[in-house]
DNA sequence: ATAATTCCTACCATTCCGATAGGGATTATA
DNA sequence: TATAATCCCTATCGGAATGGTAGGAATTAT
């Protein structure tokens, strides 16, 4: 129960692109020095966030990436999705459901995992990107000299 | 984000026993086979179980598992604390929080992993085994001859 | 005595996770 | 046009966790 390395790593990469929404694309580098992220690593969790369509992505020197949407378009439910799969406790309940539980029809705990499921759908689709920033940035405001994740 | 089968099997077996309560003890080997689950790892599930003080054990022959509380007093939040040790997405908002996050007290994410934690365990700790054992019974009595999990 | 059970400990195979690595493609700019 | 800075693609790898197996000891009813 759970969330990765890659969705944590990657939800703090996606807040930090938002801070810089309207700007100068991101290096992908910058972001790993600044979080104490692997470089190479993050590089692959970026490439899963730009599939997702959640960051485009500029080459080349003073390449980097951008928010695909606006700040408040994007949720941590969108992006815990495109990294780590998938946001249900078991596969049955799974959005994109491959696998079913052998006696399905004949299970009254299904329920449960639905109502859990639904639980942190929920939180998770009503945070925004911009949520997070601004939320930062408050913070940053009280506490000077701090820099917040 | 995934229960792991540990918890799954141990949630069934919990249900089974609470079925029984009241009555003799109920084998391992009883619920493994009628549930499919391996045996020998169910012991082993069942032993955490007991070590949480969810159910006790008759040893010896005609032994087997009862519940040490009535099954209202226990809920699923219990027993996936036991089963899978914690129920938190992140160790951050563990209960038994030993490791911690490097940045914790510069962490603006940490609130989410919390409030998701929050719903969880609500859900998980509403649910008692006696709900569960409703369920199944009411689902038993409107399709006959059909034995729900 | 025997059979049925729980209990304890160790082990094992596979999968997943976090990370590293090499090298190619693209682009600004000097 | 050369160079440096990027993103991009693919492969690999070590370690940990997961799911399960195994042997055998202890306990108890019959
Ligand atoms: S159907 Fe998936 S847990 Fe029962
Ligand atoms: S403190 Fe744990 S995720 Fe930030």
């Amino acid at each position: 129960m759970k969330i990765s390395a890659k969705g944590e790593y990657g939800i703090i990469a996606l807040i930090d692109v938002a801070n810089y929404y309207g700007g100068e694309p991101i290096q992908a580098k910058s972001i790993a020095n600044r979080y104490n992220i692997p470089e190479r690593f993050l590089e692959q969790i970026m490439t899963t966030l730009k599939k997702a369509g959640l960051v485009k992505s500029i080459r080349g020197s003073h390449g980097g990436y951008q928010l695909a949407k606006t700040p408040w378009e994007i949720t941590l439910g969108d992006a815990l999705k495109a990294l780590d799969g998938d946001i249900s406790p078991m596969y049955c309940v799974s959005e994109n459901n491959k696998e079913q539980c052998s006696k399905e029809r004949l299970c009254t705990i299904k329920d449960v995992w639905e109502e859990i499921r639904g639980c942190i759908q929920k939180t998770l689709s009503s945070i925004t990107l911009k949520d997070m920033c601004n939320k930062k940035m408050e913070r940053e405001m009280k506490a000077a000299h701090m820099y917040f994740i």
